[in-house]
DNA sequence: TGGCATTAAGATAAAAACATCCTGTATAAT
DNA sequence: ATTATACAGGATGTTTTTATCTTAATGCCA
């Protein structure tokens, strides 16, 4: 609805990071397998996500991808810029071109004060506080059994 | 961002046959032009919106489109299901196919109230509503020079 | 150094969304 | 009847998004 897949699997995969100890290189196949998200496809996402100085990658045997340092102030905003480009929030919601408080469109005035909540919503949430509640084991990150989800609880 | 363009052309256009004189078979053509839509795909759209009993229409001379009886109850909720299809306003942000206050995304707390101001507002804005501002004056239905958009005010 | 594990990157493919084209069919006016 | 008009419907084309495949680069380790 609001954030394309793309996006859903860079905030899931970010998240799944933040569950694991910081500093340890997890694989692009195991997020992928947490996830239950292509993995081949997933490699690109997270490829994105290093170019847009979320994370850090190695090659190699011993490899695989890292949170940047201060990872866990992520918040979802920074990554949906880096999926979906800037001016993600800043579309007209019947799709005008120009449309603002001076020139608006008969939704401006009301869309305009959700669109607001959606984007402080989006900025206040952060891998730390999303990456906690997964870990108490009251949220889930995937429609997975939970059987495959066991790695996050084990260090908990 | 929320809508697909196919939604947003229907929005438009729905919203423009609310500002013509009712009863009045208005075409197409005309519509695409007034909103800059592509004149082909909004004809698809329109014959959608047929099925979805919104609007009426008619063939051979003399022919067009007509909003159905009550057309000005329309809500854009209505329009959205119609174009989205159902379960539009019912997707996890996060992607996940089961997310519910039982079993929940670490998102979908923070997430359900907002949505539900979304759904709100969509089924809230009628087409009466929405043409009369437009017909104000005071709001634009396309992003098109003024000249194109002349009929609307011609009958104020 | 050679072999293996891992990400990078570019090409390709598949699916969905968006858009166009062509022909058919209904209808009103002449 | 004939003709012009306008929507209906199916086929096709294009673009974007999503996904896969293949090869290259890199780094560990023996």
């Amino acid at each position: 609805m609001i954030l394309s897949r793309t996006t859903q699997y860079a905030i899931q995969a970010l998240i799944y990071m933040a569950t694991q100890p910081r500093g340890v290189k997890i694989l692009n196949r195991n997020i992928a397998e947490s996830l239950g998200a292509p993995p081949t496809y997933l490699a690109k996402v997270l490829q994105n996500l290093c170019r847009g100085n979320l994370l850090y990658s190695y090659r190699g045997k011993q490899g695989g991808f890292c949170l940047q340092e201060d990872g866990e102030k992520i918040t979802l905003m920074q990554i949906a810029v880096i999926t979906e480009g800037h001016g993600f929030a800043k579309d007209c919601v019947l799709g005008l071109k120009v449309c603002n408080d001076a020139v608006p469109c008969p939704m401006h005035k009301q869309w305009h004060p959700i669109k607001q909540e959606i984007v402080k919503l989006l900025e206040g949430q952060t891998l730390d506080t999303l990456s906690t509640a997964v870990m108490s084991g009251k949220y889930q990150l995937a429609d997975l059994p939970t059987a495959l989800m066991s790695g996050l609880k084990s260090h908990g």
